[in-house]
DNA sequence: GCGATCAGCT
DNA sequence: CACAGCTGATCGC
């Protein structure tokens, strides 16, 4: 039970059918915690999303925990702080073990019973999802193994992953375990990051800067994933991004200090696809006079699933995912013919099968086309797999993350809304009664609009007081009027109320030349599309602010001033202690290659030093870390078009991100888009 | 009261 | 345009 492809799991919906196991390596459990994986000698989470984290805080597992001391759940870094942040999940706090991305890392797999052990060698690479999110290649006796996790790489991306290569080829993968998601012909093709940020770019600036009091409603679905578009229009923008998480409520009665309405669009990510010949059009999509949809997907489309697997080309591969209205089976003949055996008896080697160099990135570049390009020497940034590893026969030590901070643990997502002041919760209305099936432009709340709409909303109460836009920029036990003062007193309200670009359309697809390359975005019209979600949410105006008026408010909840006080027994440090790597591992791949051991021991050891960690200091030490982490959220999966966000930045907003503080993102001097 | 499962929703 | 995740009902412990 239990291994792939036994019994296809699907219920409803795009499920992950994969129960957890690996056939080569049946005793470690990977993004499954319920059932057989209750057994497993050591776990693996690719990234922090509820549907890879099953059974991950039940009671059985955490009495598992309790006898078992030497099972420890392995992830990236970002993985580790994005857990951890809840707090139901602060059990796993001293169970965890980050490793670095792109940093072969040796675990011994014990069972604690007979005291039988086997070695394995795990690698972490980016797999362009989430923040944190990885792919895990294990090799070991049993050959060599890649389980994708979710992911979304753009053509050619596998081919400048060092680590999926040796000596010069790619490695020879017995198994893929594939994010299979957008595995269907009809997922051809999904328009790049860039140009999905583009086109939602040139939408939200062409609204914004039409006056102050014109904001961007960015309805973006739940959890992780949407950063690289948050730092890029940031970016790109040079506003800040202020974030209104508040469970699933907006803030209502947005009026200005001076009456003046906002007028807000919002503009719903989610997936589109296109097939193999059509062309790709409509990045944006207009589904009623204020709202947009807007492609973006976390999800490798069925090109680069091809691009990806025929480039691994293992002698297996299955689908962790069924995609909606097709089997098991299907996957299974399409996947086949990328695979090993049916490609020829020879080991294939392909011209492509050869290590890439990083590529440049730039704004204007065409995706993909300098793919191949070996003219430019690029040094490789952030991934530096072997910059521990100087010294082929020595093995590094290298003590695994620590000095996390409590800071960045505290609750988030979790706390409910009686922990809310009722002065607080009165500046939001549920958007959920703002919404309605039958109507067309009911995504945001009539207060939301301005003068627009029809009254759809169940209205404020005219005796309770109106809540006024600078709430949301203050932690609600300093609310004050400085919030607006920045603003000017413009009375230039909502003539349409869509952008000028979109407006003269009249119901035709609309065509808005992007401003910054020769490709163009198109914009549809669309027919009422049901009503939007009231998940997260964050809006974009275009007000220069003063930056110490505006404190973001948690998505989970209001997060009160965090103490300072950090007991030395949380501050956790692995000590790795060197081995013969090469002995238990029969693998050529690896015996080339630098490993990182983790101790067997039966807990990670415990700084004692006590030592308060300052922001500076933890910030500074996140980013000794940072580079492969960046990698992993940027790097690779980033849009080739776009800048790169700066270390510094990521891991400011990461850290950012995962305390509900304010996000303050000084404005660029420059840019890139600006000319 | 908690968790698992499912329907429904977005 | 379909991912990720919530709410609420129901059942069992």
């Amino acid at each position: 039970m239990g291994f792939p492809g036994e019994l296809g799991l699907v219920v409803g919906g795009t499920m992950s059918s994969f129960e957890g196991q690996m056939v080569e390596y049946p005793t470690i459990s990977i993004d499954r915690f319920d059932r057989e994986n209750l057994r497993a000698r050591a776990y693996f989470l690719s990234h922090c999303h509820k549907d890879h984290m099953k059974g991950l805080r039940a009671p059985t597992l955490k009495r598992r925990l309790e006898c078992s001391l030497k099972v420890f759940l392995y992830c990236s870094p970002v993985t580790k702080e994005l857990l951890l942040t809840n707090p139901k999940y602060k059990f796993w706090e001293k169970r965890i073990i980050s490793i670095e991305i792109e940093t072969p890392t040796q675990i011994s797999l014990v069972d604690e019973a007979s005291g039988e052990q086997e070695e394995i060698v795990v690698t972490l690479l980016p797999a362009g999802h989430c923040p944190g999110s990885v792919m895990f290649l294990f090799q070991g006796n049993n050959g060599t193994v890649l389980y994708t996790g979710d992911f979304r790489l753009a053509k050619g991306e596998a081919a400048r992953m060092e680590l999926l290569h040796s000596g010069g080829r790619v490695k020879d993968i017995q198994s893929v375990y594939l994010d299979t998601t957008f595995c269907d012909p009809r997922f051809y093709q999904i328009p790049s990051r860039g140009e999905c940020l583009s086109g939602i770019l040139e939408l939200v600036r062409s609204w914004i800067t039409r006056s102050p009091y014109h904001v961007v409603w960015l309805n973006c679905k739940a959890a992780y994933g949407y950063e690289y578009l948050f730092t890029n229009l940031s970016e790109e923008l040079g506003v800040q991004a202020e974030e209104y998480f508040q469970w699933n409520k907006l803030p209502c009665g947005m009026i200005s200090k001076n009456k003046i309405p906002l007028h807000t669009i919002s503009i719903k990510p989610s997936t589109m696809w296109f097939g193999e010949r059509t062309r790709k059009t409509n990045v944006i999509v207009r589904t009623g006079e204020s709202s947009y949809r807007a492609c973006f997907s976390f999800h490798s489309s069925f090109s680069e699933i091809k691009d990806f697997l025929s480039y691994i080309c293992p002698v297996n591969a299955y689908p962790n995912v069924i995609p909606v209205g097709t089997t098991m089976d299907k996957v299974k003949e399409i996947l086949k013919p990328l695979c090993r055996s049916s490609q020829s008896t020879e080991p294939k080697y392909k011209p492509l099968g050869k290590l890439k160099r990083a590529k440049t990135i730039h704004l204007d570049s065409e995706e993909e086309d300098d793919l191949f390009d070996d003219s430019l020497p690029v040094p490789l940034k952030h991934k530096v797999p072997y910059q521990l590893t100087l010294h082929p026969e020595v093995f590094s030590m290298t003590a695994l993350p620590q000095n996390q901070s409590k800071k960045l643990r505290q609750g988030t997502r979790c706390c409910k809304a009686e922990s809310m002041p009722s002065s607080f919760l009165a500046n939001f209305i549920d958007c959920e009664e703002s919404n309605s099936e039958s109507e067309e432009e009911l995504e945001i709340p009539q207060s939301l609009q301005g003068d627009l709409g029809p009254a759809n909303l169940p209205q404020q109460n005219a005796d309770v007081e109106v809540p006024r836009w600078e709430v949301f920029f203050k932690r609600n036990e300093d609310i004050t009027d400085e919030g607006l003062e920045n603003f000017p007193s413009s009375t230039e309200t909502a003539g349409s109320q869509s952008p000028k670009l979109f407006s003269d359309s009249d119901g035709e697809s609309t065509h808005i030349s992007s401003q910054n390359s020769s490709q163009s975005t198109h914009i549809t019209e669309q027919g009422s599309q049901g009503s939007d979600s009231q998940f997260d949410t964050v809006l974009l105006s275009s007000q220069e602010r003063n930056t110490g008026d505006f404190t973001s408010l948690n998505k989970g909840a209001y997060i009160p001033k965090l103490k300072e006080n950090i007991p030395a027994s949380q501050m956790e440090q692995n000590v790795l202690c060197p081995k013969d790597t090469h002995s238990d591992l029969k693998s050529s791949d690896i015996r080339d290659e630098e490993v990182s051991i983790i101790p067997n021991v039966g807990e990670p050891t415990t700084q004692s030093d006590g030592k308060h960690i300052s922001e500076e200091k933890r910030l500074l030490n996140l980013s000794t870390h940072a580079d492969s982490q960046s990698s992993s959220d940027f790097e690779i999966p980033s849009t080739p078009e776009a800048e790169q966000p700066k270390q510094e930045h990521l891991q400011y907003l990461y850290a950012k991100l995962a305390t509900g503080e304010s996000i303050v993102i000084e404005k660029r001097k420059h840019s890139l888009l600006d000319n």
